[in-house]
DNA sequence: TTAAAATGTGAGTGAACACTCACTTTTATT
DNA sequence: AATAAAAGTGAGTGTTCACTCACATTTTAA
């Protein structure tokens, strides 16, 4: 292995993608599917193949080596779940617009509930390989921490400066609410094995009235 | 595979547990190690072998297979720490004995923060196998479901009735409380690099005290 | 229409794997 | 001290694995 780290090698790859043949696309399918309910370690390639109808070789024509298939499927859903976080929903959600931070947590809550359940399967094989691989793990943390935790930070100093947001902080905030939002969609897509009887808007209500009550009491 | 499920065979296989040679002892070290570090597919017996300087016919003439010396990791890790937040937990942290819920849940959360904290690697390797085997979650569950839910039911029940906790229905309660303080030793644990230097106590507070006043709102 | 490039194939390959077994060494029993 | 039982060994086994490659088919470009 050279000295790229992963997320080189995602964007790297992903740069590569042109059009997707639909064997291309029956193979990401099936390597998907297989991934999600076996883990990427115990699934093997000649089952990938199988399941999409194609020979074992055409997979590796196309992405060269198993590691490289676990990429192409983790790429889209990443490119599009942790900047969608900073850019899509803050402007979505944009701060300066909702009423506050209650208002705000709650329009990022349902936005990426919709978005996990929509891509349910990959969500399950990002947080199976999460734990399950420390480098990539703490390659995307580095990459998290970086590019994501600032735009919350930012949203947080707009609240705290209207006074809608005790002055804790920032990363004291962050650890008390994302933990227990984060574990919500976790429970939810990648462990249970069906969703409970609410409407997303009941669940967002006492997820977001629990934090905000939560949060209160530092104040 | 028999039709027997994973408890009972954890169950049996411990059952036959009479005294641990030094070598047995140095696999097992051997294997939580790596097992915690790379997971169990990554993990080959030849590896273990090497690690604990013995031969790899040693690891079968005392476990058989593989996977039955995954359990015997696993299955003193989870004797001590899934029964023990029902009995032993429960009668040094007596609810009876505390002055309120709060008082409870923090000394159900310093309990088991020390006792995670020494069990660090088995408790990484659990998680890991978690979240990684639907059959092994879906097991443990079933078991958690049946066994300690009960007891904290139990007390939840009986602090209802002393008006120290909101009469929200006990499955509710549970599912606002356990994923927070579970998701803290996970991340605390089994997927942060170090421990944070905040002192235990701190911590507890802080975390009962979030989950109380989360609580308290639904009065 | 034809050449070239891209896509697809599946038998074949070496390495790694979990596990076996005939045998040796150590420990326990009398 | 003799014997049996338990623990330990490592070369060997069959299987599965990710990956290769010479060739076949399809698509694209000129």
């Amino acid at each position: 292995m050279s000295s790229n780290n992963i997320l080189d090698r995602i964007l790297a790859s992903a740069k590569l993608s042109k059009k997707e043949t639909a064997k291309q696309q029956r193979i990401l399918r099936s390597a998907v599917d297989l991934f999600a309910e076996k883990g990427y370690a115990n699934t093997s390639t000649s089952e990938i193949a199988k399941r999409s109808e194609v020979a074992e070789g055409t997979i590796f024509r196309h992405y060269g080596t198993k590691e490289n298939l676990l990429l192409a499927v983790i790429v889209p859903f990443l490119k599009e779940s942790l900047p969608a976080m900073a850019q899509e929903v803050f402007e979505e959600v944009n701060p300066a617009k909702q009423a506050g931070f209650g208002h705000f947590l709650r329009a990022m809550f349902l936005n990426r509930l919709r978005f996990f359940r929509e891509n349910k399967e990959i969500f399950r094989v990002v947080v199976k390989e999460f734990v399950y691989r420390d480098e990539l793990r703490n390659e995307l943390m580095a990459h998290i921490n970086r590019d994501i935790v600032v735009y919350m930070f930012k949203a947080m100093d707009h609240f705290k400066a209207r006074g809608d947001l005790p002055d804790l902080p920032n990363e004291r905030l962050l650890k008390l609410i994302f933990p227990y939002v984060f574990s919500q969609f976790v429970i939810r897509f990648a462990l249970a094995s069906e969703e409970p009887p609410v409407s997303d808007e009941e669940e967002a209500d006492a997820i977001v009235g629990f934090v905000l009550r939560g949060i209160e009491g530092y104040r």
